[in-house]
DNA sequence: CGAACGCTTTGGTCCGGACCCAACTGTCGA
DNA sequence: TCGACAGTTGGGTCCGGACCAAAGCGTTCG
């Protein structure tokens, strides 16, 4: 069981810069080198030597998108380790039943930066490619149907303000809580606010989301609208 | 949910030497620090710098018992994260069921050393306890009670010569897989060698036990015996 | 009692690796 | 095409901490 050499593992994740990153990427976003660095507390070179590291160590997988080069973990193996750890590191033993909730509504409901991500996001994205709102027109970004543009009305989101906006319109973003892609952009953003603004959702502690009860009925009767 | 700082813990992991202690000691018993020192391949001096460190840090603790001081993991997070880690450390993302079944064996049955260990090895030390052939004689140590001798003799190991060696009778042994004590000493591990004679164990990969189908009615038809 | 043993403490050496600076490559937007 | 920006590479410094030798302390056993 444990034959397994542990060593290059263990002094991998033994510095004080490396872990900071592992910790910032075990929130499940994927983050570019830069803010890594900046949540690190070191240098941008000192920052991709790290990176390097973790990345050859398999630990750590990049995804290079223009002049950025986003870093997300290797896979749920890696959180794992980092959730056992998270689990000893303090020595408060018994974790308060507060954050013991509050860790569930986080894979059920949280915002990603401005959008709706965790389990709830997964299943938005799906029920809006589902009742043909969205449409994919390259391996990760979508636009808006004729019939998502009504359906977004309806619900009382004006689509035109967000086509001019620089930022990207409904990019899928994927984290290792959830295998699947939720929306990250501008209209997931807008999306999400109106949602909370309806009382669909409504914000909890840090980065959560509380689901209303009725939220599911809510979205059929929407997204069913004619 | 990663908001606890998380370097202390890994600076603590991130040694070779360290980790070399903490898988030998994730194997479940107690060792003490000479043999920690061999195993992490260090001079005596640098392992009592290591087992401090790691004391200190809340992963292992000390049982000291005359000129030796026994080490043994803090509690059951620290193995989780330790296998954790094991799960994650080679690049072999598939383990074979072989060893899948090994390791749930493992739990089951196993030798500690010599002796019987894993849930079946603390069963037998109730069961012993249960039908009066072991007593206490203090928080640690047992002797057989007249019963006792009789109920070993049935099974087929001569108790006398036991009483002789200068080797520890029957003493409390607990690791981290189960919570509660199994037996170590002369008398446990004669019995298991008895025991596997018999076949009612069988010995398995590694220090695995394979349990024989009749073993609980065998085990049940002994210690009932007039 | 004295010797052997297990372990710790102290003291001093030394090397790996963490860090930043500065220069360079590649990308984006005007 | 040019400047701003993101990130990497190479070079050089420096400090923490890992290591062992030797001495010291308590335990065990003859």
């Amino acid at each position: 069981m444990f034959d397994r050499d542990l060593a290059p593992l263990a002094t991998l994740i033994g510095d004080p810069a490396r872990i900071a990153i592992l910790a910032a990427l075990a929130e499940g976003h994927a983050l570019p080198a830069g803010e890594l660095a900046r949540r690190a507390g070191v240098h941008p070179a000192t920052a991709t030597g790290h990176l390097r590291r973790l990345v050859d160590g398999g630990l750590v997988v990049v995804h290079e998108q223009g002049r950025h080069r986003y870093h997300r973990l290797a896979g749920p193996r890696v959180a794992a380790v980092l959730e056992a750890m998270a689990q000893l590191a303090p020595a408060t033993p018994v974790r308060s039943l507060r954050s013991v909730r509050a860790g569930k509504t986080l894979t059920e409901a949280r915002t990603c930066y401005d959008h709706l991500a965790g389990r709830r996001g997964v299943e938005l994205r799906d029920r809006l490619l589902e009742a043909g709102a969205l449409r994919l027109i390259d391996d990760r970004d979508h636009e808006l149907t004729p019939t998502g543009r009504r359906l977004v009305t309806v619900v009382g989101v004006d689509p035109h303000p967000l086509d001019r906006t620089r930022r990207v319109f409904a990019r899928s973003c994927v984290d290792w809580t959830g295998r699947r892609p939720h929306l990250a952009g501008a209209l997931p953003a807008a999306l999400t606010h109106r949602l909370i603004e309806l009382g669909w959702l409504t914000r909890a502690a840090g980065r959560g989301l509380r689901v209303a009860p009725d939220y599911d009925r809510r979205l059929d009767a929407w997204l069913s609208a004619p």
